[in-house]
DNA sequence: ATGTATTTGGAATATTTATTCCATTTCACA
DNA sequence: TGTGAAATGGAATAAATATTCCAAATACAT
């Protein structure tokens, strides 16, 4: 590959070998940084992805720790860095460390930057669902029932099938509970209600249900999860409270508080239960085969 | 002044030359920093004036700089670290570059803690996701590209109906999408594949498409990124890398690194994006009627 | 299959940066 | 104003770090 004429290229200069400017800002930078990676060999690649998902570090960080972090050579950072439009890593360091200027951006430093913007600037609201979606992650911690979580398991492990379903609001994490065990080869529908069907009839005995749904509780899950319980199948209930209807009919409630902001509320919590459930049952299912 | 003893005085050891410790924390650092700021000779007092004044560029600057900034020559500095209880310039600017680095996805200590736990208890893997999630949105926070998520909003808010597509992985996020956005009655399609209709025919000229894929990218959701750019189609596109496949083709890439617990990711700080993302266009939307 | 161009890793070198050391200056006190 | 102890500046050295270069490996085209 024939970096000059490459870079030369995507610019549309049409001059071979020109000596190309280095960007002077950190959008600057970012921009070169996606025209050139369209199409790259092996080693400089795993360098735009590492610098890529790591470019606040370049400030403190030495060649070699880029490297290190890249799973490359020192000397392909290097060839990185000329191939950005830098005369070498020195002087791309030199543009960081010259933007460092805004003090540290840990974690709450940042987050207080991005709030700062205008009250309804993108960037403002997705600082607000960071910090919503920390706050429900850590009340999870905190306040889950591990009873029930362990009860939870051990139904569904014992399931022959495990149903999945939940409606609207709740259907993602349904559809995320479907991917994780297809991937984990646990036998499991989604009762999505595509064409209307409800597949209900494929509840059997022996099978296991879960149940997704948050106020204002949809009809179909009520409805699914009511059969379920007519049939003698167990169910799991992830809901937003105890006293959410099923709750009394279920084998195990898993009781979930997402923070909310504005009228909104992303459903972060549920996803780490959901993926934790999964798995669990999984691991779970896995080792009664063994 | 006798340097050793004045510290160790400071201390109340009473032994005097006794090697002092380094501070291991910024809090220990200003501690120790008023402590021997009490009485100074004229050239160490401008170095911990400075110092004081600029703590946190001693990790993106060399004694020349500090001392530079002083106004003292580099010697002076250097005896002035080691006043601090650091052997010299490099172990003190090391406490700050460490405490800089702090929290990113650090995979030599962070996800080997994680790992490391022995996870088999449902309780124990939660954990471990819950863990993992928070350590993913502060990683967003950090290192989102801010103008990628504004150009994004940009695109959305001008199209007359967003489609959306995710496959496998990414279908519970680009269905998590077309919930905010029917709720808050922006037009959106999301192209879910069902009974391998592909809706194709109805990406038209003025609409924006959101594509949402994760390695290894499927096929479905690239094809029709690519039917999109051929029809003029902007896209929006949420990915791990910016070196995915259809970077190139984008109008804004949103590049998301979720921390992984063992070979499970849950896409907590994407739902954090596309909450961020669906709720700012609406609101753009919203305001651009009125 | 064969030759050519690209890419790669690492050793060699250059450069920058940190650190020590000591001759000189400053200061406190008699 | 002389004396010793402390403080200082800068030159010399050591260490870390960046950068180059080239032989070997790999990919690519014919």
């Amino acid at each position: 590959m024939e970096y000059l004429f490459h870079v030369d290229a995507a610019n549309d200069l049409g001059q071979m070998n020109e000596t190309l400017t280095a960007p002077d800002s950190i959008e600057a930078f970012r921009e070169r940084l996606a025209a050139i990676s369209i199409d790259l060999p092996r080693r400089l690649r795993q360098c735009a992805d590492f610098i890529a998902g790591n470019t606040d570090r370049i400030a403190v960080s030495t060649v070699a720790d880029i490297a290190a972090g890249a799973d490359v050579p020192p000397s392909a950072v290097m060839r990185f860095c000329q191939l950005l439009g830098f005369s070498g890593y020195s002087e791309m360091q030199k543009l960081f460390r010259d933007a460092y200027a805004m003090g540290f951006p840990d974690y709450e430093t940042r987050l207080r930057n991005l709030k700062g913007g205008a009250a309804e600037s993108p960037t403002a609201i997705l600082a607000e669902f960071v910090e919503a979606g920390r706050l429900s992650l850590e009340n999870l911690a905190k306040s889950l029932d591990e009873t029930a979580l362990n009860t939870a398991v051990a139904v569904l492990s014992q399931a022959q099938t495990v149903h999945i379903v939940g409606r609207r609001r709740s259907f993602p994490i349904a559809a995320y509970f479907a991917y994780i065990f297809e991937k984990m080869a646990v036998p499991a529908i989604l009762h999505d209600g595509v064409g209307q069907l409800d597949y209900s009839h494929a509840l059997r005995r022996g099978d296991a249900l879960i149940a997704v749904t948050f106020a204002p509780y949809a009809e179909e899950t009520l409805a699914l999860a009511a059969l379920a319980r007519k049939r003698d199948v167990p169910l799991v209930l992830l809901t937003d409270r105890l006293t959410s209807p099923l709750a009394r009919e279920a084998s195990a409630v898993l009781t979930i508080t997402e923070v909310d902001f504005g009228a909104f509320r992303a459903p972060t919590a549920t996803i780490a239960v959901a993926v934790a459930l999964a798995v669990a049952v999984a691991a779970a299912r896995k080792e009664a085969r063994e």
